[in-house]
DNA sequence: GCTAAGATATTGTTCAACAATCCTCAATAG
DNA sequence: CTATTGAGGATTGTTGAACAATATCTTAGC
């Protein structure tokens, strides 16, 4: 695959970031960074220009970037986000290909086979496959590049979380009982469901937010 | 308001590229480009990311910018994610603050007042106001900015249709009729007639695709 | 007419320099 | 003591030129 610098660069600030290695928060310095990495401003810059897209990191004119800062506020609104995308997903069940309510089952035994496990962490990606699927059971490219971008932004948050299990324990079942209403056909109970199951989320990280003391 | 230089040659190119002045598939050269808008090739790139970011031209490795062509697959997928987020502004009606459905309104008195006109450009864009309203209902800025990108793009596919009027008009009186129910409560006929009104729409732009020859 | 090698043009990347802007912190006025 | 102002320093914004990498076009050979 034919990648430029400025995407490989791109790249490794990501996995640093998503990594932990550079907590939210954190400026990107041009110049330290640069050198770090060993590519000039310029291309540095492209880089920075791919993750603003991605909304891992901000961009301030004349202040630079940083990691992004995720408030609650923000929380709330990729909750809505996601409340359309998963819910249009859900609405298209119907029509959707074969292979893309594949794609939901198989989240779903991948998350409990973790779970049984104990790989939490693989559990919360699991789950964000779950809902990905979900959302592109509406089987639009636009919709899943936008889902992509809600699900980079929430591992954001998740680094926030103090017990991955605690949160992600309850979810696995649910998921089970979720994609059982989309193979039955009963989309109108499923859409009530993820409804209820989004909030509860939501409340589960905004509580894990003000622990965390913001 | 302070912008730097890149967002100033971004936002020329934007009304280039919507008031047809770069139609779609139109190479932009950075030399050629830089020389005439009288800055550097670096500046130039910044501007193209900020552009790409928008989905108004496409980027491919080592061959350069175009201008972004719209395929029939794309507008369909448009109308996909569309569907989402207008459907989810309209689920969240009831609980949207006021000034919210008060721009629902104003887009489509201001859609009706420019029909009395004549005038079917102001109804185009008022039109895509309305829709841009019925999307923000549901009070996130997440959809917000990706509706604004959606409406961006669709003005590409616009270019290529012949007549406005035949396009916007019968639009006008679904728009009032749309907006009613809202005002009455009446959510989930108000959700039913949005998706048979876009996929209305959408024929009649696939139809003017066709027709124009592709 | 077709393929392959070379020439040409364009983009990708780097570098160094300067301009513009923001932040810090001390000095000053109230 | 607080608030304001202003210089100084650090960082980003922008430029122009240069070279490398890649794609496209041209030409030679069959």
């Amino acid at each position: 695959m034919a990648r430029s610098t400025a995407q490989r660069v791109a790249a490794t600030l990501r996995d640093r970031i998503e990594g932990g290695g550079l907590p939210p928060g954190t400026q990107l310095s041009e110049e330290a960074l640069g050198r770090d990495l060993g590519v000039s401003r310029n291309t540095l810059r492209e880089a920075f220009r791919l993750l603003v897209h991605e909304s891992l990191v901000v961009h301030r004119l004349n202040r630079g970037v940083f990691v992004r800062v995720l408030e609650p506020a923000d929380v709330r609104d990729i909750y809505r986000m996601r409340g359309a995308l998963e819910t249009a997903g859900v609405r298209a069940a119907a029509t959707a290909p074969h292979a893309l309510h594949e794609a939901v089952r198989g989240a779903v035994t991948h998350a409990e086979q973790a779970a049984s496990e104990g790989d939490w962490q693989e559990v919360g990606s699991a789950d964000l496959r779950f809902h990905r699927a979900l959302a592109a059971l509406a089987d639009s490219a636009r919709v899943d590049a936008a889902m992509d971008r809600l699900m980079a932004e929430l591992r954001l948050a998740f680094h926030e979380m103090p017990s991955p299990r605690r949160f992600h324990e309850p979810f696995v079942a649910r998921n089970r009982s979720l994609a059982a209403l989309l193979e039955r056909g009963e989309y109108e109970r499923a859409e009530a469901e993820l409804t209820t199951y989004l909030d509860d989320a939501l409340r589960l990280i905004l509580d894990a937010m003000r622990e965390a003391g913001r």
